[in-house]
DNA sequence: ACCTGAACACCGTTCAAGT
DNA sequence: ACCTGAACACCGTTCAAGT
C-alpha cells in the first residue's frame, strides 16, 4: 500500500463537498501568500476565497490562524531539512559538505524571507502553540547538523566537544548570518548574506577545528 | 543653551492640550505595551485610551502604526549601544570587555524578547519605512562592536581582518544566539541564551584570535 | 462530518469639523 | 497647530443552521 509522508495510508478520496484535501490546500495556499506578498498579508478570508470555500471552513482543520501558521512553519523545517541533507550528501560530507551547508542554508532563508520569518519570527508563541508536528520538523533539521558534526568528530576534523553545544553553535552563526541578511542589515556586505557566510566558513572552522 | 539627544535646543513648553511631548508619551506606551504583552497586543486605540487622548491623536506624531514602531525600535537601538558601551568600559576592553559585551547582547534581548523582536523581526519593512533616526541608532550600536574589534586588532588580539567584516560576523552569532534564546529553540541547553554565549565566547576567540 | 452565512467584537486609518 | 468623534473598510472568530 502507498503511504504518504505522515506514515498513515494514503487512499483516493472523492471529493467532500470541494476537496480532497482542503486542509493541505490550505496550508498550500497559505504558503503562497506567505511566499508572495509577506505574512502580514496573510488574511484567512482570502485563502478561503482562492479556495472556493467559506471564510469559516478553515476552522475544521486548524484551531486558530496562529495553527495555520505552524502547520506552514513545520513545512518549511521539513524543506530546510531537505536541502540541508542533500547539500551535505552531494560533497560527500566533510569541510566541504559543511560548507556547503551553511551556504544551503542562509539561501534558503534568503530566498524566501517571509516564510523563514514563520518559522523563526515568533508568530507562534513556543508555549501557547502545541504543535507537536512542529518541533517535530524543526529536531529532524536540526539533526541534520548535528549528525555532520558527529561525523566530523568522528574523522578528526572537529573539537571534541559535546556535539549538541557545538552545534547549537553553529547554527546560531548561520541563523543570525540569515536573520541579518533578511533585515537588510548586511546591506554594507557586497555579496550579502551568502558572501558572509562564506567567511563564516573560515572564521568557524579555525575556531571548530583540531589544531 | 542645554541640547537634546537630537542636537535641537530643548525648551519646557507649556502643555498644550494635555502633554508637553504626546510623541515621547506614545513612545513610551507603546514601548510598555510591547514589554509587558508582546507586540501582538499593541493596539493604537488603546495606547491613545491609557494617554487620555483620542485614538487619532497619534497620526500627528506617526505616519501609521509602522512608524511608530521605528521609533520604538530606534529607542531599543540606543539603549542597546548604552549597555554595550557599558560592558566594554566596565572591562577595561580587551578580551574580558569583548566576552561581556557578547553576555550584555544575550542578555538585553532575552530580558525583553518582544522589545528585541520589534527592533529585529521585521515588522518594519525595511524598503518601506524611511526612518533615518532607526538607522542612525542601529549603526551607532554596531559601531561599539566594530571599534571593540579594532582595538583588539591594534593591541594584536585578533585576526587583522577587515575589522567590519569581523564585526558581522561575531555580531551575527551574538544576534543567532539572541534570536534562537528568545524562540525557545535553545530549551535543551541548561543556560539557555546565556551558557550558549559563554560556549561561543570560548570557540569564537579560538576563530578570531591570532595564534 | 463537513460546510455555510450572518453576526460579533475588534482593528488601523481617513476626514470634516472643532479650538 | 493640535485635537476630536464619526465613519469606513477591513480583520479573526463564533455560532446556529444546513447537507
Amino acid at each position: 500500500m502507498t503511504r504518504g509522508e505522515t506514515g498513515r495510508p494514503v487512499r483516493k478520496r472523492r471529493n467532500q463537498y470541494h476537496h480532497g484535501d482542503l486542509r493541505r490546500a490550505l496550508i498550500d495556499e497559505a504558503a503562497r501568500v506567505i511566499g508572495a506578498r509577506g505574512v502580514e498579508h496573510l488574511t484567512l478570508r482570502a485563502v478561503g476565497q482562492q479556495l472556493g470555500v467559506s471564510r469559516t471552513a478553515l476552522y475544521r482543520h486548524f484551531a486558530d490562524k496562529a495553527s495555520l501558521l505552524a502547520a506552514v512553519a513545520a513545512e518549511g523545517f521539513r524543506q530546510l531539512r531537505t536541502d540541508l541533507a542533500a547539500a551535505w550528501e552531494e560533497r560527500g560530507g566533510g569541510r566541504a559538505g559543511m560548507d556547503a551547508m551553511g551556504i544551503a542554508y542562509v539561501k534558503f532563508a534568503v530566498e524566501r524571507p517571509s516564510y523563514y520569518r514563520v518559522m523563526f519570527g515568533g508568530l507562534l508563541d513556543a508555549e501557547r502553540v502545541r504543535c507537536d508536528e512542529l518541533v517535530e520538523h524543526a529536531t529532524a533539521a536540526f539533526q541534520v547538523l548535528e549528525d555532520a558534526v558527529i561525523a566530523q568528530q568522528r574523522d578528526g576534523l572537529v573539537h571534541a566537544d559535546d556535539p549538541a553545544e557545538l552545534s547549537r553553535y553553529i547554527w546560531a552563526t548561520v541563523h543570525g548570518i540569515a536573520m541579518l541578511g533578511i533585515d537588510g542589515q548586511l546591506r554594507h556586505e557586497a555579496g550579502g548574506a551568502e558572501a558572509l557566510m562564506r567567511f563564516a566558513n573560515e572564521r568557524l572552522r579555525t575556531g571548530i577545528a583540531l589544531p
